[in-house]
RNA sequence: UCCUCCUUAGCUCAGUUGGUUAGAGCAUCUGACUGUUAAUCAGAGGGUCGCCCGUUCAAGUCGGGCAGGGGGAGCCA
């Protein structure tokens, strides 16, 4: 049996001494010929490994670098030196695996995340990168503990779908079609999908809503929590094409039942983490004070990143109205001056990310929900409100991110929603499945889609996302 | 896709009005030292200045194009 071993973590948790441990990592540095700090990766902190003199070989001494993979075993004992409070007298130690001190990448210095993005493949043994990766292990696990405590049931939906009629971005094709211009065509010109693997067109995923109601339409309560794509050529820091989103779709549930929801779960996910990634979060939060300290004074955050996610869990969203929003907007001194480049000016336009940012950041300080869309700005699932000019639609906007939750009780009413669907020139015979939940049993539901790596930069403080996921795929860049 | 900034050693960056042999810190290697905390000290190696074209007696430096990257915008989660 190899893996005998206590992990750094535990290890460092007791405060127990004199007993002979095993661990096993990866080398952060090697000072003095003699201290390694060691990490497994189970915690951000290292155990000191002291290698008393004379007791190596000088060749295994030499493979000591920076990366290379180690084995140890001696006493644990309270340390010599201040820093820490144990640390281990090895007795032994085996070279499991080199890395040339020429060759590996990551040194014992601060990296630039952009570099660390080109070896994403190794940033996961950075202190920066493994709190977020730790962290990001956390909220998933949140998400489907708070769902599961609730009752919900985990729906897996599809990845490859049919419908390209979701109308929520543009998508990536599947197809086991020649792409060398002979694959076959209809008399228009168009492919011929009929001897394509699925006999008809088929696209990745943007979303699982709507097979998501289907299965509220039996289960009452369900939830997906899977990867979603997006063929946008989106350039931002808070978008992918290859991203995680969490979708919970409620029968019985209203507009107002959402937004307690949502509120109530991203409340649960953040405090989860803080609860149990203290460690990770304290490191975050001071990579991020000695990030803003680069920045001009104006533009720092007034709160540091646990304060505001202490912040965040112990005060109500703001609840208002896209109609309220409008008028503050309006009147507000920023719009006067004329320092929106969109200035609001009239009812019915959707909001620039400037606007949010304003509202949540300058006029609230605090996550907003805004509600009661116009209907034209927003999609054909929406219920349309009793006024004929909005519908049913929450976003909520968090500080430094913008949308992280967009969501809207949902169009039961059968002949309401193929009148929309119409209007808005949306195939009803393609969607001819999902308009059955409205035929046979249909009630009034909800739901809301939560983009996975919004909600971990806003967790872990981070500003791009794709420092947030493993490996980002987005225009022009899917290594790895 | 649009706007804007950037690209010089493995990494982070200096590099003056265009002018002789392009620098620093860290990393690496060699040696010294040994209870260190990104150890310290001494020495060494390391560069097609992103690529292409142009202006000029002369280009890291000026102009154009391309590529890659950052930030912002749009689309959205």
């Amino acid at each position: 049996m190899f893996g005998k071993r206590i992990k750094i973590k535990e290890l460092l948790l007791s405060d127990n001494v004199n007993y002979q441990a095993t661990v096993m990592g990866w080398v952060r540095t090697f000072r003095n010929n003699q201290f390694i700090a060691l990490n497994d990766g189970s915690t951000n902190n290292n155990i000191q490994v002291v290698v008393s003199l004379g007791s190596l070989d000088d060749i295994t001494l030499k493979r000591i670098t920076t990366g290379a993979c180690i084995k140890a075993t001696g006493e644990i004992i309270a340390s010599l030196g201040k820093g820490q409070k144990v640390e281990l007298n090895a007795s032994s130690i085996e070279i499991l695996g080199d890395s040339d001190a020429e060759k590996f990448p990551l040194q014992p210095k601060k990296h630039s995340l952009e570099f660390l993005r080109e070896i994403a493949h190794l940033r996961f043994r950075t202190n920066t990168f493994g709190a977020i990766f730790r962290v990001r292990h956390s909220l998933a696990f949140a998400i489907h503990d708070f769902f599961n405590k609730k009752g919900f049931v985990y729906l897996h939906t599809p990845i490859i779908t049919a419908s390209d009629a979701e109308g929520a971005g543009e998508m990536f094709k599947v197809t086991t079609l020649p792409l060398d211009g002979t694959a076959p065509r209809n008399e228009d010109g168009s492919i011929n999908f009929k001897d394509d693997f699925f006999g008809r067109n088929t696209n990745l995923t943007v979303s699982g809503q709507l097979e998501g109601e289907l299965a509220a339409m039996a289960f009452s309560d369900i939830y997906t929590f899977g990867p979603t794509f997006r063929a946008e050529n989106s350039n931002t820091t808070r978008h992918l094409a290859e991203f995680w989103m969490i979708e919970p779709e409620m029968a019985f549930h209203d507009l107002e039942d959402n937004m307690n929801l949502a509120e109530e779960f991203i409340k649960y996910i953040i405090r989860y983490a803080m609860e149990n990634n203290r460690e990770d979060l304290e490191f975050l939060s001071q990579r991020l004070e000695e990030e803003e300290k680069q920045k001009p004074q104006n533009e720092r955050s007034e709160l540091g990143l646990i304060q505001k996610l202490d912040f965040v869990v112990n005060n109500d969203f703001e609840r208002i109205t896209y109609t309220e929003a409008i008028d503050i907007l309006k009147e507000c001194s920023h719009n006067k001056k004329k320092k929106f480049n969109y200035l609001i000016d009239k009812w019915g336009i959707d909001l620039q990310s400037e606007h949010e940012r304003y509202l949540v950041e300058k006029h609230f300080k605090k996550p907003v929900i805004l509600t009661n869309y116009p209907k034209e700005i927003k999609a054909f699932y929406m219920r349309q409100n009793d006024d004929g000019k909005t519908v049913a639609a929450m976003d909520i906007l968090a500080p430094g991110i913008g949308e992280i939750v967009g969501g809207s009780q949902r169009e039961e009413r059968f002949d309401k929603l193929t009148e929309r669907m119409k209007e808005m020139h949306i195939p009803t015979e393609e969607l001819d499945w999902y308009l059955d939940t409205r035929r046979f049993g249909a009630c009034p539901h909800a739901g809301f889609g939560l983009g996975f790596e919004r909600i971990v930069q806003f967790v872990t403080g981070m500003g791009n996302i794709r420092d947030v996921i493993p490996f980002p795929r987005y225009p022009k860049s899917a290594s790895f």
